[in-house]
DNA sequence: TCATTCTTGAAAAAGGTTTTCCCCACCACA
DNA sequence: TGTGGTGGGGAAAACCTTTTTCAAGAATGA
């Protein structure tokens, strides 16, 4: 930070007196303010690039009412899918020259509404990520987190902007997928049982059942990360499907990481899909069949509403993304 | 925010008038100043809890002269170890109850050092990743940047705690795990040439060509990205080598990719190393032969000496993590 | 010359808190 | 009863900026 004669940052008073013009022509100067004489105006900012003067952000904001700065909270800061929402929105915010503060709720379910609220303060908006929290909780916390874009998940009783993928859609295409291919037993790898996308998804793999009764899916509770995939291994071999569809990409990939382990070739003996499409589902090997959901784009979407929001502006309409699925090489005719 | 009867945040004063103390009181009360008689203190804490009060944090890093919040500026947040280093930083600085702001400089090698500069005014301290900044800038930017913490690279004319990992001395276990597998012909795919980590790979490789003559090591120009180790594949196999060392777990991955694609089976034909050890390495078919470097805990020890500098103290030493070499199924015997 | 417009300055309010300084009351001791 | 000390509480300064108000002076046009 530059600092002045006395050792401390240089405000805007040493500006004004070493340009010999008032604190406010100061001010008028550097906010862009028109009526201020060409000349002193050059003077001004001359003295203010020499002594380094930038104005204090932290004073700036106080008067100005607005921190240029939003946050994001998510439930888990090692997960890719968040990774990205992360990375798109920063990268928006950045362009209107907004900031981005972080918070990584570790899925501390008890803590969420808590953490969203503190994290909130210190900014002018928030991004919400969190799908394991209760709705009832969700609805008393949104009105306090206002603006307020919601990721993910929807919330019946409050109006907030909301970006989602429409798991309930994304799923069932997958599942079609291995099922043209002849796979007539179906494992799905369940999430966490109380989050919002869990559900969706079961709710389309109910659709796709009543489509096809002659398909048997059965769940089997495994989780959100590698780890999870590929612990669940000997109950997906033991249950004698020929077809996996994982909850995301991470448990397909420990899955197939499992299954390599294990001699079992993917996709000749065991078809496997994922969900999302992070970056490196298509450099597996095989490269993993997923249905795609551009979450770089949904930060980007969020970042427009939250902006329009700030603006006081109305935000655009909710968008659901509808995954796309990429067949790739995990998924096979069944064995 | 909790709002009060003007509909605008509630403040201290009106939680001193609904108290019947003075603000001075609450103050004391809420910083938990020890002379102020309990009885008054627990009526001020009711009503600060019935009217929710919170103090504004805007208003208290004014007076207070610091945020509560420090920042990071990374290269490129796609790649997945920026984001390790920070997730460790932000779930460290979160325990000490600190904000972690974000700031993805996408190698904008012009902008890094204004938006390093700019960023750095938003909070208290800041962690600096600028592994292609030339020396001669990172030497006039570290001292207005203080505190600071540079991470994976070193600067030879300033002192600030210094986070790396040994890329020389790390590069050479691979080289010598290769050699010892049969290995002659050795192709290294480089990153950024103007990139510390880069140079230091090369040193290390340097050493290497010294203590085996009969190797021939060869670079290979490639870059950081999947899409670059996907792209050199052609220029891999016209080389000649049997064992390929990537810059990161990226390109390797990328190659590794391309490689299948072209039917060149890993490891029997050729052995690839990665380095970094990211999440995804260990899951890869074949899991990948890498260098670990510890970047959750790299973004920690961060977190620990930027508190130690916030707080007036001395912080730990620097600290050069020695990458652990894991030895996975991506090398095996030369051909 | 007069009226109008433009430019600048001075001063103050506002934003919300912490902290320093001061005062008053109370207690103890002489 | 007087004095010194102590502990608790209030007033005001400080943090730094923007914005508003008011006034004064200069320049311009009629």
């Amino acid at each position: 930070m530059a600092r002045g004669a006395s050792g401390r940052p240089v405000t805007i008073i040493e500006v004004a007196k070493q340009a010999g013009v008032s604190i406010s022509t100061v001010s008028r100067v550097m906010n862009g303010n028109h009526h201020v004489d060409p000349a002193i105006a050059g003077r001004v900012r001359a003295v203010a690039a020499e002594l380094r003067y930038s104005a204090s952000p932290l004073a700036r904001s106080l008067v100005l009412g607005r921190t240029q700065r939003v946050a994001i909270m998510v439930p888990d800061l090692e997960n890719p899918t968040f990774q990205s929402v992360l990375r798109g929105l920063t990268r928006a915010a950045a362009k209107d020259n907004y900031h981005v503060l972080v918070a990584d709720s570790l899925e501390t379910a008890g803590e969420e509404s808590t953490l969203a609220l503190e994290t909130r303060r210190c900014c002018d908006a928030i991004v919400l990520c969190a799908p394991r929290m209760p709705e009832d909780q969700l609805r008393v916390l949104l009105p306090e987190l206002a603006p307020v874009v919601l990721i993910n998940r929807e919330s019946p009783y409050v109006l907030a902007p909301t970006l989602t993928a429409d798991y309930e859609a994304g799923i069932q295409p997958l599942a079609r997928h291995l099922y043209q291919l002849g796979h007539r037993r179906i494992a799905y790898l369940e999430g966490n049982p109380d989050s919002v996308s869990n559900t969706q998804r079961l709710t389309g793999l109910a659709r796709f059942r009543a489509e096809h009764p002659d398909a048997d899916v059965a769940g089997i509770p495994c989780g959100v990360t590698f780890e999870d995939g590929h612990a669940v291994a000997d109950a997906v071999i033991a249950s004698g499907a020929t077809g996996v569809l994982g909850f995301n990409d991470l448990v397909a990939m420990g899955l197939l990481s499992a299954l390599n382990e294990r001699g079992v070739r993917v996709p000749e003996q065991l078809s496997l899909t994922g969900f999302d499409d992070i970056p490196f589902a298509k450099y597996m090997t095989p490269p993993l069949t997923t249905a795609s959901v551009p979450v770089v784009e949904l930060g980007e979407e969020a970042w427009k509403r939250l902006h329009a929001l700030l603006n006081g502006e109305k935000p655009d309409h909710d968008l659901s993304f509808r995954p796309r699925i990429e067949i790739r090489g995990s998924t096979g005719p069944a064995p």
